[in-house]
DNA sequence: ATGGCTGTATTATGGCACTGATGCACCCCA
DNA sequence: TGGGGTGCATCAGTGCCATAATACAGCCAT
């Protein structure tokens, strides 16, 4: 039978959001520390086969929200305190928004968390 | 700080996908049991405030899946065991594709689902 | 100072998903 | 045999997304 939640999340994600999440784990993990330098946006978007402007969308929501800094004709840099901030923000989002879904959505199907904490 | 996630999960989620999963959900908890006949398009459309083209998108998949009956002229019908089936497949499809991503982000923002699981 | 790298602004274009309005085919019941 | 209820097909419109081609402004090492 054909599945039913093919996407729960989303399919077709737009490009510059899963780059906006891949880049934020990235900060969260220490891949791009503090102080460092993010790839260019042409450089990644050669790598990502995106557009440029496509990677600097995803960049900007950065800047807006004052987690990199912006060095005209250098690049941007992530600021101090970043990836605190980052992981902070988001744990508020995930308990707020998306954890009670999950929730009642695992309890429609028969599930509970402290089941499935030792299988993966 | 403005959010990171404006919609990780589902912030524009198509209607249509909304409609699909509500759906899913009333007939898993048994609100539409088996044998009994689905709101129409036209009701349902009015009820939710959309648009009934809409509502039938929504529909469309179910029957694909042969988890509802048409009747031309008449009305669609919940089959046997819809109910058990759809949550079977929805919750195979929560293990092994949205499980993992949950688990993998939670441990990057450095929650536990055993910690969580008191809390709601 | 010049070439090469940064980010950014502008404009245009194609595609695709979602929604909407209308009309048709079908079935049941009075 | 009508009338009102089904689902369904067609066509059109709208908006977002992604791409593209340029061009500009700033910085830096050679």
């Amino acid at each position: 039978m054909a599945l039913m939640h093919p996407m729960s999340a989303h399919p077709n994600r737009p490009v510059y959001l899963k780059l906006r999440d891949q880049i934020a784990a990235a900060i969260i993990d220490g891949v791009y520390p503090e102080g460092a330098m993010l790839p260019s946006v042409r450089a990644l978007a050669a790598e990502q086969g995106a557009n440029p402007l496509t990677v600097a969308k995803a960049y900007q929501q950065f800047q807006n929200d004052g987690l990199v800094e912006v060095q005209r004709g250098v690049g941007m840099y992530v600021v101090r305190g970043a990836a605190e901030r980052l992981r902070a923000a988001e744990r508020e989002v995930f308990l707020r928004e998306e954890w009670p879904e999950i929730r009642s959505r695992m309890a429609r199907l028969g599930l509970d968390p402290a089941d499935l904490v030792i299988i993966s």
